[in-house]
RNA sequence: GGCUCCGUAGUUCAACUGGAUAGAAUGGCAGAUUCCGGUUCUGUUGGUUGGGGGUUCGAAUCCCUCCGGAGUCACCA
């Protein structure tokens, strides 16, 4: 059963309105929001804008209106206004029915839920998680979980991109250098195993990026061919003629790519991503092997963060897919091909440009890519929404992505949607590999939670519990802590991770809500009796503060379900702490076990009772686990 | 340079998508416990919402302009 107010009170003003003016009032010029805490009143409604049905002033308008609900339906007990706000009173036998019907759930009617897709995760298989990552996967679980908890229909996909170059350079690395090396014998983690050969190999890159730069400057081109020389001595000429310094520096890191990909090394990741594409036997065992390695070390990763899903897609598997398509959109006319044989889209007209989406010698790119899958998935999982949790510095390629689909006809192109958020910085600034500030996701884990631990021993509330339970414990409250802190920020803006306060148990963070929730379990446990009486409204006074909190448990599933339609775990995030800060300053106030009238005790344990279900609600769809005990 | 996004207390974030006196946390300062768990609660301090103009009953939010920052403009992914 569903008590939202705004089931009954929309449609009951509307209809006032309409017997009161005596005109057709549109739904959407009513609107109606929660009445601010300096006022007094349940739900208010903005009058200005009824102004030009009743052709009097918006406060005059408040008034009537407001005289004629309260004639309208009984359970509006009264109203006052405020300019031209219409501040709504409810009975208190409303709220005190309310809170006995209620319990968190923000299912959404039938007919409004959906197949949804959502893509998140996605990494590269030639280094572990990072920081970033970490956002990534927080995000697309949580959103998952927001989005089933309205009532949608969601599977969780990883695109993990398994092929291409960079796999080829840890590949490349480890042959010179790994002596056989595996994670067992090694004692590491897989992903973190070819990490380490992949910055290996970037080391001895620069080495000889050095090195042949040292010699094209005393003028020996050895190895070097002839279009590739040209092409550097013209740059050379340029950067000498260079005026401004931006430009100098432009120039000169694609000097520096140029003499890059003549290096030996280089070579050999060309060629043996030639080998790979043609299938030869010694390089697939290889890259079978090492990516075997990562995927065990990624799935610890995921376990521990808590995140899963539903289906794997292999880039190994896609990369080709989406040249047929191609081909097909050149048949079409939508497409175009260039002398050299190359395909494009030109996507001009949308205020884009034009876009490669085949190379000129038939190979594929990125975008030939990601289109094949996603025709790929629309066969397989028939969804109207397909969420891509990608950070926003492909925001281009995935209008790109959108608009190319819809050109070619695609109808479920334009269920496409971009889950584009912000980088996540350090104090110091951002991220850099080359300088070493990359913060590493299984460090990141490990050190939440022996620091949630440490703070948690100093406390000693946690001595007469078992290794294994207080382990579980810090666990809980680490996590809990990371998962609140990078989730409560609005996805799509840039964020500043500071490692210090990610673990903080005060204020605004994840221990101090589990800590109101652990709270509530104790007064729970210690308060059973009271469960048995029955709550009746004759045998107790009215209290706002009550009130109050009935109120913030109503808004739950209007949160959640505006939460869903933006994507967007922040709003819950922030929900949850106002519910858990109102409560505690409620708890301060309002004793239970001390309460003398028994019936008013057992109203107030039944407020603990649902806001703790809330809590904990909202905590699973952020992916936090609450502690019975902390 | 073209396009896109961002700029809110010292700091980190909010502001129900155009609503009421821009709120929290943190930091600083001052308090509360015969306590149902003090990882709590109550005060106090702190703002020209980057600057300027416009739209209207009303703007942090929409439009224009300038300033500052980021991303992106590959036959990379």
């Amino acid at each position: 059963m569903n008590l939202n107010k705004e089931i009954w009170l929309t449609p009951l003003i509307q209809e006032t309105l309409e017997s009161l003016y005596n005109k057709t009032i549109p739904q959407d010029a009513i609107s109606l929001q929660k009445t601010r805490k300096e006022f007094a009143g349940d739900s208010t409604l903005v009058c200005f804008g009824l102004s030009k049905y009743s052709g009097k002033k918006p406060p005059e308008t408040a008034q009537e209106i407001g005289e004629a609900l309260v004639k309208a339906d009984s359970r509006i007990s009264g109203f006052n206004v405020v300019n031209g706000f219409l501040n709504i009173e409810l009975n208190y036998s409303y709220w005190v029915n309310y809170l006995q019907g209620y319990t968190p759930d923000a299912k959404l009617p039938e007919k409004a839920r959906r197949r949804v897709m959502i893509e998140y995760s996605s990494p590269n298989t030639n280094k572990p998680l990072h920081l970033g990552h970490i956002r990534n996967n927080l995000l697309g679980f949580s959103v998952a979980e927001i989005l089933s908890e309205c009532g949608h229909f969601v599977s969780k996909v990883n695109l993990i991109n398994d092929r291409g170059i960079h796999i080829c350079k840890s590949m490349i690395a480890w042959q010179k250098k790994g002596n056989g090396e595996t994670p067992s014998s090694s004692g590491m983690k897989g992903d973190h195993l070819v990490g380490k050969y992949y910055v290996e190999f970037d080391k001895m890159l620069s080495a000889e990026t050095n090195e042949l730069r040292a010699k094209i400057d005393s003028n020996d081109w050895q190895g070097i061919d002839n279009e590739s020389q040209e092409g550097i001595k013209k740059l050379l000429a340029e950067i000498e003629k260079a005026e401004d310094s931006q430009k100098q520096k432009d120039l000169n890191s694609t000097l520096k790519q140029q003499i890059n990909n003549q290096t030996p090394l280089m070579k050999e990741a060309r060629e043996m991503l030639m080998l790979w594409e043609r299938g030869d036997t010694d390089t697939i065992e290889l890259w079978k092997t090492m990516n075997s390695w990562v995927y065990e070390g990624f799935n610890l990763t995921y376990k521990r963060l808590g995140v899963d899903f539903d289906k794997f897609y292999y880039e190994s598997d896609t990369y080709i897919l989406g040249k047929d398509i191609v081909q097909e959109g050149l048949a079409k006319g939508v497409l175009y091909k260039k002398d050299d044989g190359s395909v494009w889209i030109d996507l001009s007209d949308e205020g884009l440009d034009q876009k490669l989406l085949l190379r000129s010698d038939g190979t594929s790119v990125y975008m030939t890519q990601d289109i094949g899958t996603a025709v790929l998935r629309n066969k397989e999982l028939n969804c109207s929404t397909y969420a891509y949790v990608v950070g926003n510095e492909q925001d281009y390629h995935f209008n790109v992505l959108k608009k190319t689909l819809q050109k070619m006809g695609y109808s479920f192109a334009d269920g496409i949607y971009h889950i584009s958020y912000g980088m996540v910085d350090l104090p110091s600034g951002r991220m850099k590999s080359r300088e070493g500030t990359v913060v590493d996701a299984d460090d990141l884990i490990d050190e939440v939670i022996e620091e949630a631990g440490n703070r948690a021993l100093e406390l000693g509330k946690t001595e007469d519990m078992s290794e294994d339970d207080q382990n579980q414990l810090f666990r809980k409250l680490g996590l809990g802590a990371l998962k609140y802190y990078i989730l409560k920020v609005d996805p799509k803006k840039r964020m500043v991770f500071n490692p210090e306060e990610s673990i903080d148990l005060q204020g605004n963070t994840g221990p101090f809500i589990q800590y109101t929730y652990a709270r509530i379990q104790s007064l729970l446990n210690k308060a059973k009796a009271l469960s048995q009486i029955e709550i009746s409204l004759d045998e107790m006074p009215e209290e706002s503060s009550a009130r109050y909190m009935i109120r913030m448990l109503e808004a739950y599933s209007e949160t959640i379900q505006t939460a869903a339609e933006g994507y967007s775990p922040a709003m819950i995030a922030n929900y949850m702490y106002e519910l858990a800060k109102d409560y505690n300053s409620y708890y301060h106030d309002y004793p239970v076990l001390k309460e003398e009238n028994l019936t008013l005790a057992a109203f107030r344990l039944e407020i603990a009772r649902k806001t703790g279900e809330t809590l904990a609600k909202c905590g699973k769809l952020l992916g936090m686990e609450m502690p019975e005990r902390m």
